[in-house]
DNA sequence: CTACAATTTAGATGAAATTCGAAATAGGAG
DNA sequence: CTCCTATTTCGAATTTCATCTAAATTGTAG
């Protein structure tokens, strides 16, 4: 179930920033580990939770490493909510 | 941040068991712990977490405690998929 | 009031997640 | 080839989470 990968990733604070800060546009590792205080190891795991869930992909060029938003994976999760009756309403 | 709240509410398979239980009618803590192999106190913790996250709301009759859906607390993660540009999408 | 049924709370335990520093990898640059 | 930089992987420490059993709570019935 991809739907619980999908969740897992984005339940973290550190994880949903790197997907906001994504949005605007690509990053290497690097540039992403800065915007934190954390150690560069630490956001790298949080990148590979990211990737394993879909939620990025990367694109290696010399020895950087830039990361990609993938929104398509979230249709499951939009999917799930629409379904329970979670969706936008009218009104 | 109540994302967080939300968004850990929903990160765990026997949570949203029960709120796609809570969509079709509502149901007592006991009826709601028979649907899982798990012991009802496991089952009270889950729906304790549902309701601190405001995932869902208890109506007390005779010494049953009935629950019910809340879903409003959905539009703050909906908001969020969507301005990180994964919403419904045409085509 | 006493006994019972439904549910929650408390405390303990094992498993999973987050973090770090140190070591390993990968790929230029000189 | 050798060094350097970017990034990841590894192993350990710490924290958070899910689960259970046992005990407490709440409220109904008799």
């Amino acid at each position: 179930m991809a739907l619980n990968e999908t969740l897992k990733a984005i339940n973290d604070p550190v994880r949903r920033a790197i997907l906001d800060l994504l949005k605007t546009s690509d990053w290497t590792a690097g540039e992403i580990a800065a915007n934190f205080d954390l150690a560069p190891a630490t956001v790298s795991y949080h990148l590979k939770l990211l990737r394993e869930a879909g939620l990025i992909t990367l694109n290696k060029d010399k020895n950087f490493i830039y990361y990609s938003l993938n929104l398509s994976v979230f249709e499951e999760l939009l999917g799930w909510i629409y379904a329970l009756g979670g969706g936008p309403h009218d009104r």
